[in-house]
DNA sequence: AAGACGAAAGTGGTTGA
DNA sequence: TCAACAACTTTCGTCTT
């Protein structure tokens, strides 16, 4: 089997660190040093193949494309070629013959894009990938999402609602099963659906299909977020251990994690000499300026701290 | 002039009677 | 089903750097 040879980051072009972390269950690999994200559209190394039987997991050879959520038919079925030849490449001239073919084909194409289901998922499927390449997602979101999608499909969910709204809505939901959260906002940037329409779909497919999350912690936010708002990785830590500190102190419920997000990098760049201005952290995660500022009053407050630099 | 501050009203969702 | 409620947003006038 040919093995790809893949590029692997040594050095932070940046701050040319060669401390890298490379995060695979995030999909990220980011500089200890500076903070800086370097690459977060990682290509799951994992085996592709799946394991049934135990003799498939002795032998693991198989023959045929590697199964493929993304493909509408998951790749696997079988076409019947156009031509009127047999296997071995032999014209067929009988007419009971060809006519079977003919029939053959006739049925294969109603039963694989025949019905709008089908028809339904091929378009979806596009959607995602579609979204996903542009937000930089890795491969294993746009599987989880897919998979998320024909769920939605084979439990009617979709039937009053936009193929948009949803395939936005399952992308949202599976990139934080991955852990790998991203903001409505930026979900909304690259779907053609809005914000508010995504958020209300998703909570109806979570609803629906009985999805419990993975609670949401600011502190996920933070590397991605502290890398947009280019701050270095001694600032990302003093708003970690911000983070850290009010979850320990049950400082943060009923708080929405991004306005924590937020609110911790802003406190932090200011500590560490590297401000930010409310504005600038506030487009970056997703919250407004009044939101940072409450936020930012509160955790002051609670924790104690001197901002009189 | 840009940034920060805070009051007030509006939005969309949750909760509990 | 509806009102109360909490979190967050929008808007805007004012103060600070």
């Amino acid at each position: 089997m040919m093995t790809e040879e893949v590029e692997h980051i040594t050095k932070c072009p940046e701050c040319l660190s060669r401390n890298i972390d490379t995060d695979m269950t995030r999909g990220e690999t980011t500089c200890i040093d500076c903070g800086l994200v370097l690459d977060d559209n990682l290509i799951d190394p994992g085996a592709e193949w799946r394991i049934h039987t135990m003799e498939q997991g002795q032998d693991r050879s198989r023959t045929g494309a590697p199964m493929n959520t993304m493909l509408h038919d998951k790749g696997l079925s079988t076409d019947i070629d156009w031509q009127n030849r047999d296997y071995s490449g032999k014209k067929i001239n009988d007419s009971r013959t060809r006519s079977q073919l003919y029939r053959m084909r006739k049925w294969q194409k109603r039963a694989r894009i025949g019905n709008s289901q089908e028809r339904n998922l091929a378009v979806a499927l596009a959607e995602i990938d579609r979204m996903s390449s542009k937000l930089g997602l890795p491969k294993m979101v746009r599987e989880a999402s897919a998979d998320l999608y024909r769920k939605c499909v084979e439990a009617n969910l979709i039937r009053g609602r936009s193929i948009d709204a949803v395939t936005a809505a399952s992308l949202y939901v599976a990139c934080r099963q991955c852990n790998i959260p991203r903001t409505l906002g930026e979900i909304g940037s690259a779907a053609r659906a809005g914000r508010k329409e995504i958020g209300r779909t998703e909570r109806f497919i979570k609803r629906e299909l009985k999805i419990r999350l993975p609670v949401q912690r600011a502190a996920d936010y933070l590397a991605r977020f502290s890398s947009m708002l280019g701050l270095d990785a001694q600032t990302e830590l003093v708003a970690r251990r911000m983070c850290d500190e009010l979850e320990l102190r049950e400082l943060d419920s009923g708080r929405g994690p991004m306005g924590i997000a937020a609110a911790t990098l802003y406190i932090a760049s200011v500590q560490t000499g590297r401000r930010r201005t409310q504005k600038d952290v506030a487009d970056v995660c997703g919250v407004t300026e009044v939101t940072i500022r409450n936020r930012y009053k509160e955790i002051v407050n609670s924790l104690n701290l001197d901002l009189t630099i």
